[in-house]
DNA sequence: CGGAGATATTGATCGAGGTCAAAAAACTTC
DNA sequence: GAAGTTTTTTGACCTCGATCAATATCTCCG
């Protein structure tokens, strides 16, 4: 289970022990001698605590973000007050986007624990990448990874039953988790009940009750925060909906 | 209400009557000089008929495509057997982009109607847009508008009601179609209840029950597939969820 | 430590919308 | 234009999950 968007995984790891481009790396799919260049325009900030923000709804876009540690949430208000939960963002993955095509973010993004980031000045990552070909195919095939994560979920949202959201949603953690080298089966949740209500379309009573219903099933062991996967197999038998892409990743061999 | 993506519209739809080009125009805000380098590229295929297949899920991506006249849903399968619709495809819209993470298509795309296409090399527009830089820059706004878009339908299928989401869809048909020269208020929809349904996440018969819903409250006058927008107004006002980046678009003053 | 304010669990109730069913309207094809 | 197919409308019923409410647990801080 290698990750196919990454070029030369090892060789980037030890080309660059600072974790902060590791980080950049593993999203972005680079050769290790254009890491290099990407490293001079790389900001490094202090860390975020949680309920910290890391830009907000219509403030301008100058940067990409990289998630190095901790957690985040993306989300937006909607009319009522209240907010709705777009997207959770772990380490490695990256932010911003969204706001690339009008210069102006169109949700939130708050930290969601201590939470450590890489700031890209996006303009200077575009002049780069005129001159890096690799760079400029990565930027797209990063952008264009979004866009395929966004229909599966909005595919999930759009037909699946709250068991199926909750199922879904774990098995999708546990991928990332797993990408990133941390264990697929044993994690934190970082975000609350509530923030994952709002992003799956559930109330939150639901996804709690949910929680309980698996761990009674033996599926889960769910202990506050603390989740662990007993047995994957049931769970990823809930999702009805797996699109042919992910069929096809998951046995490239068809 | 200017279309804020596209740089000197009106000098591109002189320099390339060829409905073709200006198709390509709109959704990429080309200058006018950059289009010549585009025309070279363009593949232009005889029209689909309905139910034709443009592309199919895990199929190679090739080739970017631009609805000219016509309409193009994009589906996916779920694994009892049914279909997905993950989006609807207007004329001077792009299709595809999804697809380059991994070059394979993750998702079909099925003309509703009978529907002309441009292709685009994708290979062939990476190389152009390395020498190019505002082309450069508008692909990536090209892909950064289909993540807000999905970022916005995502919010939309989290928390809405079956009103909220049938206004919505009828709002964002109607702006596409204003967009592109044709009437806001007065269209037909290609697609089916149906297909509407699978996109909305709801049942078709609640579909056709809003559409009636809609009428008898004099919002709408629906026939058939033939839509009249009578209180855009009303209509709007169904919609609680506009994120801060429309809120924006529509008032830039604040 | 103990009290205050989040956050999570669990129970009870209710309604929006799904499902099933049947009829009506529209489109096809010969 | 008749017969068959597909799409849409409308009705009746029921279920899943939202909402309301009460309690339990955690976390933070003086």
């Amino acid at each position: 289970m290698t990750e196919r968007n990454v070029i030369s995984l090892d060789k980037i790891k030890v080309a660059c022990r600072d974790c902060s481009l590791s980080a950049l790396c593993l999203p972005m799919g680079l050769r290790p001698e254009d890491v290099d260049r990407l490293d001079a325009i790389v900001k490094r900030n202090r860390p975020l605590q949680r309920g910290d923000n890391l830009f907000r709804a219509g403030e301008p876009f100058r940067h990409l973000f990289v998630v190095k540690t901790g957690a985040v949430k993306t989300f937006t208000q909607t009319n009522d007050g209240d907010e709705q939960v777009v997207g959770f963002h772990l380490p490695g993955e990256v932010l911003g986007l969204d706001a690339i095509q009008d210069g102006l973010h169109g949700c939130s993004a708050r930290a969601l624990e201590t939470t450590a980031i890489c700031e890209l000045p996006f303009e200077r990552l575009e002049d780069l990448s005129s001159n890096i070909p690799s760079l400029q195919h990565q930027m797209f095939r990063l952008l264009s990874k979004e866009i395929s994560h966004d229909a599966e979920m909005m595919a999930l949202l759009g037909r699946s039953t709250a068991e199926e959201r909750v199922a879904s949603f774990l098995i999708s953690l546990s991928e990332r988790f797993k990408r990133r080298g941390f264990s697929a089966t044993d994690f934190f949740l970082s975000m609350s009940r509530q923030e994952i209500g709002s992003y799956l379309g559930l109330a939150l009573e639901t996804v709690s009750r949910l929680f309980t219903r698996f761990q009674d099933d033996k599926i889960l062991k769910v202990e506050r925060k603390h989740v662990q996967i007993i047995d994957m197999e049931r769970l990823r038998a809930m999702v009805t909906h797996q699109t042919d892409a992910e069929r096809h990743r998951a046995n490239p061999s068809t």
